[in-house]
DNA sequence: ACCGCACCCTGAGCGC
DNA sequence: TGCGCTCAGGGTGCGG
């Protein structure tokens, strides 16, 4: 679910409910896929230690303690980073939002998906970190060491140039969606930003990475960029799971030029927009727009 | 090295 | 109501 702008909405609005504050108490779930670090580890060495900072890297979210120890984090596809004042249906299943009364706006209560809760000292929320399918992460990073995770990632997609997407297609016969896909070329793209790029460029999906010229290269790179720009003004894109740590939606879901667009007029040019699966992910792009 | 695919996990939505 | 199927903003690890 969440790619780089709904990443870096969660890390600007869920910092000021971390970084200089010192982290009481941690509950956790049951050890499980999520934790690569156990839950009692975890609980141990995280109470009592001062939260100094908080980054991205591509769609990682490092958080910075005392004595230089990091904690990495990452949302997988449903993980939702948020205050425990946050109130919003997609914090919801189906059930429980079914029997919900319109008006009624009771905070959320932790439930089973709830892996991790961090109770703060002194004043504000607590913050919770949900993920239903358990396809995010969290991992303890003592000071000094490396971590694969992080070093393999490329240059963080609002950085990435033309040049670098170029040269790394060069000898690849797999679609440029796939190109934009990996991370160890720009890390922080996923489904939706990676088709809205393509559209902005004007070049297919299905395009074999060494058949799209430098040129093509510039137009998707600048595409990409603004996308990601214009969705982080926005607030990320809300379209099944993700919600902001405040609860709120993102607006760039109304934004989208192809993305879960299938069979609806291009904005463009009128014509229906395709879907397809490309390098295994569903992939959607104007036939008559693109090359 | 590169490439495609299975797999990790849970829930929503659909047709029957 | 229930069953079986497909789909979902991600990433890793395997064999060919």
């Amino acid at each position: 679910m969440p790619e780089l702008p709904e990443v870096e909405t969660t890390r600007r609005r869920i910092a000021p409910f971390l970084v200089g504050r010192r982290i009481r108490r941690v509950i956790t779930t049951p050890p499980s896929y999520f934790f690569i670090t156990a839950p009692d580890e975890l609980r141990k060495r995280l109470e009592g230690r001062s939260v100094e900072a908080l980054d991205r890297v591509g769609k990682y979210l490092v958080m910075g303690l005392d004595r230089g120890d990091r904690v990495l984090l990452h949302l997988g596809m449903t993980g939702q980073l948020f205050s425990s004042e946050a109130t919003s249906v997609r914090l919801l299943s189906a059930t429980a939002r079914a029997s919900l009364d319109p008006d009624e706006q009771r905070s959320f209560e932790p439930d089973a998906h709830t892996h991790l809760r961090f109770e703060m000292e002194g004043e504000g929320p607590e913050v919770y970190f949900r993920d239903v399918r358990k396809f995010g992460k969290v991992q303890w990073l003592p000071a000094g060491e490396a971590n694969e995770r992080l070093d393999r990632l490329g240059t963080d997609a609002l950085e990435v140039t033309g040049e670098e997407l170029f040269r790394a297609n060069r000898g690849r016969r797999v679609a440029i969606k796939a190109m934009l896909l990996d991370q160890t070329v720009a890390a922080g793209v996923g489904n939706i930003y990676a088709d809205e790029a393509l559209f902005l460029g004007g070049v297919r999906p299905g395009r074999a990475a060494k058949r799209v010229t430098r040129t093509e290269c510039d137009a998707i790179v600048a595409g990409l960029h603004k996308v990601l720009r214009r969705s982080i003004e926005t607030g990320g894109s809300s379209i099944s799971d993700y919600v902001a740590p405040d609860g709120s939606d993102g607006g760039y879901q109304d934004e989208r030029r192809v993305y879960g667009r299938k069979n609806e007029p291009c904005h463009t040019c009128g014509e229906a927009i395709k879907r397809r699966l490309i390098a295994q992910r569903s992939s959607h792009y104007c036939p008559h727009c693109q090359r």
